[in-house]
DNA sequence: TCGTAAGGCGCC
DNA sequence: AAAGGGCGCCTTACGA
């Protein structure tokens, strides 16, 4: 096997792995080697092993239903089958089989890859709690489907081997286990293929590291590991509170549905078609659209929500309901120890911004009570432990202007302005010494509203919308075509910054490969670019998305300010710090109830020191103590 | 019976 | 010429 040489993540694909033959008896210890035999001398000057399990899940059990830790301790759970493999130029080592014959000392103190590294991990974790895996045993995870997101392919294994070496890969014996147990895949005859399959997807992971490891920075694996820990780590839960809320909910469940006539029947709560079918029985028109901000929506519930309930009683349904569901996970999830872990991807985004994962989204908890029930008062500090919650003040949008060198924005920020009132006097025509807030509070939404609303090329239908979401604003489209056109008029320097990543992005129409620098040094990669009926096309993360000059830059400012916090979380974790979430432009640290006092000074210093590669923007922060999750 | 698309809604 | 963006999870509807 030879080493991989080309580092370019877009060179062209390896060859198809050796065959290896595995040994018929499957269940009896498949030690399949290709190649020589390994000398002992060899296998300790080995550094990176690639490994993959395979565990039994059905519709009963599976992750998102149990959680990571639960899935892996359930009466039905197994561990049924690992493939490990490394390459070197004088010999490869192969294993495939039960988890009992592998020879786990040649592993110690080396580097394991892992196509979804916390799932292996908990694997390999699990096994030693067993007593099968040495306990001893100290290996370095890395995790190839992070690795891969940061370059920009498909986070799958699939999609990755797709993008990265051209190979179409199939997952059906996969598919096909589901509800299965290593004993019925033996039963069928396919134990030997899934066999085969376990393999290669570690040879698949193997190769993917070996080709890309190199332009994987070494803060940025840091920040996949640390998200691996956080997850595991988790956080404490009341579950007190949790019982009662349920409570709560139940009755606003129970109470919506008793208004909901079809409901009687069994029927679908939500259906748009029963409600169709019932206003269509009173003769009354059938709202077009359910949304809450729906104006057509909002003009029937005035014209006849009094009269008829229905709409109202599955808005609060749909809600109530929603929150119960988060609530059951999370108490379904719940370890011994009182904690629940959740899922975070490590570059979900493909500007690299963590994603929710796995059932339970820690990025999109409501932010106030619903129906008298506070889901974010739930997750609290460990006994004895208190939370400092920090968050960036306009991280976005200072960013943004930073990015489109406004100098004059970052004078004013250094002052102490914020940047509604910075860009209220510098294009608003805002003059008075005091501040804008309180001096005149509608001109500050309006100024929030642009700041935030039109930054990246948003045209005036859309600003109608979203002032209103963003600010509170009601305006009509009239308005909205001259405060837009105002706005770009008067701020010369978002749209230049806006037909510079444009122009870049067209100039290498048809190439394989647009390299958008970031300030950090990290970039952005997007694939493929073609133009398509809607105009300049190109792939992320294996899919293809039509971009233009204000979503390139609001990719681009969402991706810096992603690295601000990623600095941040470097710098925190550096300094001891235990940080249990985090949410785009905030975290959340868990810190020994003594340590209090210094460490909230101590995180203020932290979040609002500026990275040395973003010189010149000033950072604020608030940060606070609190006994529960709030924001 | 399954997987997926779409509408709705939660967050930054 | 014009175009906010980025996510995940719930349910229902629909088609293979």
């Amino acid at each position: 096997m030879k080493p991989e040489t080309n580092a370019s993540p877009d060179a062209k694909p390896n060859p198809e792995p050796k065959p290896i033959v595995l040994n018929a008896m499957f269940d009896a210890n498949l030690n399949a080697r290709s190649d020589e035999p390994e000398t002992e001398e060899q296998s300790h000057k080995k550094k990176v092993f690639a490994i993959d399990f395979e565990t039994y899940y059905g519709n009963e059990l599976n992750i998102d239903s149990h959680g990571l830790y639960h899935y892996l301790r359930d009466y039905n759970s197994s561990i049924y089958l690992v493939g490990v493999f490394s390459a070197k130029e004088d010999g490869n080592f192969a294993y495939v089989g039960k988890p009992e014959a592998m020879d786990w000392k040649i592993l110690d103190g080396h580097t394991l890859c892992a196509h979804n590294a916390r799932f292996d991990r908990a694997c390999f974790e699990r096994l030693q709690e067993l007593g099968i895996v040495p306990a001893e045993l100290r290996v370095n995870w890395v995790c190839t489907a992070d690795m891969v997101s940061a370059l920009g392919y498909g986070r799958s294994l699939k999609a990755a081997v797709e993008g990265v070496f051209g190979i179409s890969i199939s997952k059906d014996i996969r598919t096909d286990m589901k509800d299965r147990t290593w004993q019925d895949a033996v039963s069928l005859g396919i134990a030997e293929e899934l066999g085969r399959y376990c393999l290669k997807d570690a040879w698949y992971c193997y190769h993917l590291y070996a080709k890309l490891s190199s332009l994987w920075s070494d803060k940025e694996r840091k920040l996949s590991e640390m998200t691996r820990d956080m997850c595991d780590y988790g956080v404490y839960v009341d579950q007190k509170l949790l019982a009662e809320g349920k409570q709560k909910l139940l009755r606003v469940i129970d109470e919506a549905m008793g208004k909901i006539p079809w409901v009687e029947d069994g029927d679908p709560v939500l259906s748009p078609k029963l409600l169709k079918k019932e206003c269509n029985k009173y003769g009354i028109p059938a709202p077009v659209s359910l949304a809450q901000f729906s104006d057509d929506c909002t003009a029937w519930e005035e014209e006849y929500g009094d009269k008829y309930p229905w709409v109202g009683a599955m808005r609060d349904y749909r809600k109530a309901n929603t929150l119960y569901k988060k609530l059951i996970t999370m108490e379904n999830r719940i370890r011994p120890d009182g904690t629940f872990s959740y899922g975070l991807k490590y570059f979900g985004a493909h500007t690299g911004r963590w994603s929710g994962d796995a059932g339970f989204n820690i990025q999109n908890l409501p932010r106030v009570p619903m129906f008298g029930v506070d889901l974010r008062k739930m997750i609290v500090p460990r006994p004895g432990h208190t939370f400092i919650i920090s968050d960036l003040g306009q991280i976005e949008q200072r960013v943004l202007s930073w990015l489109a060198g406004d100098n004059n924005m970052m004078e004013e920020l250094e002052k102490g302005i914020s940047v509604y009132e910075a860009h209220a006097r510098a294009t608003m025509g805002y003059t008075d010494s005091e501040p804008l807030k309180h001096a005149n509070p509608d001109l500050y939404r309006l100024a929030k509203a642009r700041v935030l609303g039109l930054g990246y090329g948003a045209g005036a239908n859309v600003f109608v919308r979203i002032a209103k979401i963003l600010a509170g604003l009601d305006i009509s489209l009239l308005q909205a075509k001259r405060i837009v056109n105002e706005f770009r008029a008067s701020n010369r320097l978002i749209t230049k910054l806006w037909a510079k990543l444009e122009l870049a992005f067209n100039i290498n129409k048809g190439k394989p490969c647009f390299t958008l620098p970031l300030p950090s040094g990290r970039s952005i990669y997007y694939r493929n670019l073609a133009m398509t009926p809607k105009g300049m096309s190109a792939e992320v993360q294996g899919k293809r998305y039509t971009f233009f000059g204000g979503k390139l830059a609001e990719n681009l400012t969402s991706a810096t300010a992603r690295d601000v916090l990623g600095e941040i979380l470097l710098n925190l974790d550096a300094a001891g710090y235990r940080v249990v979430m985090h949410i785009h432009d905030e975290v959340v640290v868990e810190v020994p109830t003594e340590k209090v006092d210094t460490a909230l000074k101590d995180v203020q210093r932290i979040m609002t020191t500026t990275p040395t590669w973003l010189e010149g923007l000033p950072l604020t922060a608030e940060t606070t103590t609190s006994t529960f999750y709030t924001k």
